[in-house]
DNA sequence: TATTATTTTAGACTTAGTCTAAATATAGGT
DNA sequence: ACCTATATTTAGACTAAGTCTAAAATAATA
């Protein structure tokens, strides 16, 4: 078993302030969140620390198309939808028909092995304006 | 009406290249088409051109999670599924099941304006190997 | 303690793309 | 055709996000 999971004091509140957030924050803002309370690690750290959290299935990382990723503390598995207009990122539960994968397999031929849905539109409270 | 569209020299070239392609290129393998076919237009024309006919609707931009966009010329609703061996993209024409769209309308509280599935898999040349 | 392996650090570097100001090209009015 | 206004292209400087490297600091092992 090579399944331990060392985490250093950075890796720790790294970790912290992603699970803390959110806000499926960016690299920029998980550094800025640790600068605020009181951290202070080399840029090549928390890039470094991201990629083993990740690695380690601790936290996921979201490549929503913008320039920078967004990484989350829930693993469990969920979708994503981000708001046009204010970039926000909430939750999506309704898990994509089962059925629907087994048809791209039949389709393509590919042996599908995971499927990422990112949806945009407008939040609750960008519609009130 | 606004809808006239500009097709320069420059934009046609590029526009040819990547209908041309079966292989949604980047910017970077345009470029190099485009080199092979006697062209060298400036980076930022090719990456304004790639704008523009995005913009016009003549292609589409996909951010697979990739460093770099790719371009598509087949403008027709489909999504892409690609291999994590080899890297190639195919295309996906069965459709997502519209219910399941509605019943994100409802879990969120959002508007869903658009929604992209990315799939990743092994294909079927990568399988045999 | 001495040796080895792991992690962090600062800062140079890379990649993909944007921005800017000048040069060209195009279109419209006379 | 000539002048003017608008649109486009160009070269190259610049930016943002992230990677890489070599040395220093920590931690683990003998
Ligand atoms: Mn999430
Ligand atoms: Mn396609
Ligand atoms: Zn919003
Ligand atoms: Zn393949």
């Amino acid at each position: 078993m090579d399944s331990k999971v060392n985490l250093t004091p950075q890796r720790k509140a790294i970790y912290d302030v992603i699970c803390e957030s959110n806000n499926h924050p960016t690299a920029a803002e998980i550094i800025e969140n640790l600068k605020e309370n009181g951290f202070r690690f080399a840029y090549g750290t928390v890039y470094n620390s991201l990629h083993y959290l990740t690695e380690a299935g601790l936290i996921h990382e979201l490549k929503l198309g913008e320039g920078s990723s967004r990484y989350d503390g829930n693993i469990d598995e969920h979708q994503h939808i981000q708001c046009e207009i204010c970039g926000r990122v909430d939750e999506v539960f309704t898990e994509i028909n089962g059925e629907w994968l087994e048809e791209i397999d039949k389709e393509t031929g590919y042996t599908v092995k995971s499927h990422q849905v990112i949806l945009k539109g407008v939040c609750p409270t960008c519609q009130n304006q």
